[in-house]
DNA sequence: ACGTTTATCAACCTTTCGGTTGTTTAAGCG
DNA sequence: CGCTTAAACAACCGAAAGGTTGATAAACGT
């Protein structure tokens, strides 16, 4: 269940638009169908059919089949992916060091300062095509 | 400092590429200059400069003067405002109704069922261009 | 003053995204 | 068996993203 590059990159670009968000609060209120969702908007029905596969594609909500509607739910477990992947770098350092910054950096060059290391995500981890 | 749909969107729009995760990854060890930052990719620095300004705009980082480097420094805060928002939605509903879902959905047509609201993000919220 | 380092700006190109309309599939209903 | 509704699929289009190269600006060192 880890996360991996591209499942983050699928559930931040999911979430980074205010219709889809919007999807994600009305589900967290329960199960929707498309044309339920899509009617507070002035979108067609095939746009927000598409915003619902982004959000699928992002595992942050399922599409069950029950009679003739497709209810969509919201996937709780994904959003906590990312919190959890956020909190794992603001709680490091929580603005205290801001004006430290200057004095850690002029001597950093020769490794030598005190810092505060142990983390998994290694630097170089992404590419793009 | 309540985060509007906008700044949601910069800030999560920001998140969803791995190599500006990575950023805020080395970032969240301390301040660096966009030539420290370029060196682990393959891009060019102009690439990387870019990033860095979408990631400023969305007020993750900030620039500052510094002799002829400009270090960029992380902003734990604009971070911690993603993860309660989404918190406000996740906590909600952790699991638990997954399988009452039809049962709410059959009579949630009449508006009778027993509900989760109070909330404060509005349905219809957001529009495009 | 000149060159070097650091980093941004500007133009350009290619790919992807968000939305539209139009056409199917699938499941009830009369 | 048609007719309506729910929703996906497909083709198309304008706008924006991500990257490149080339030129420009600012702050040193000598």
């Amino acid at each position: 269940m880890e996360p991996d590059a591209a499942a983050l990159d699928s559930a931040f670009m999911a979430l980074a638009d205010p219709v889809r968000r919007s999807i994600i609060a009305r589900l967290s209120r329960g199960p929707a169908t498309v044309n339920e969702l899509a009617e507070p908007f002035e979108i067609s029905k095939q746009a927000v059919s598409k915003h619902i596969q982004v959000l699928e594609q992002a595992n942050l909500v399922t599409r069950t089949r029950e009679a003739q509607r497709r209810p969509v739910h919201l996937n709780p477990a994904r959003l906590e992916a990312l919190t959890a992947w956020i909190d794992q770098y603001r709680l490091v350092r929580e603005g205290q060091f801001r004006s430290l910054d200057a004095v850690l950096r002029s001597n950093a060059a020769t490794g030598s300062g005190p810092d505060t290391r142990s983390h998994h995500e290694q630097f170089p981890e992404a590419q793009r095509s």
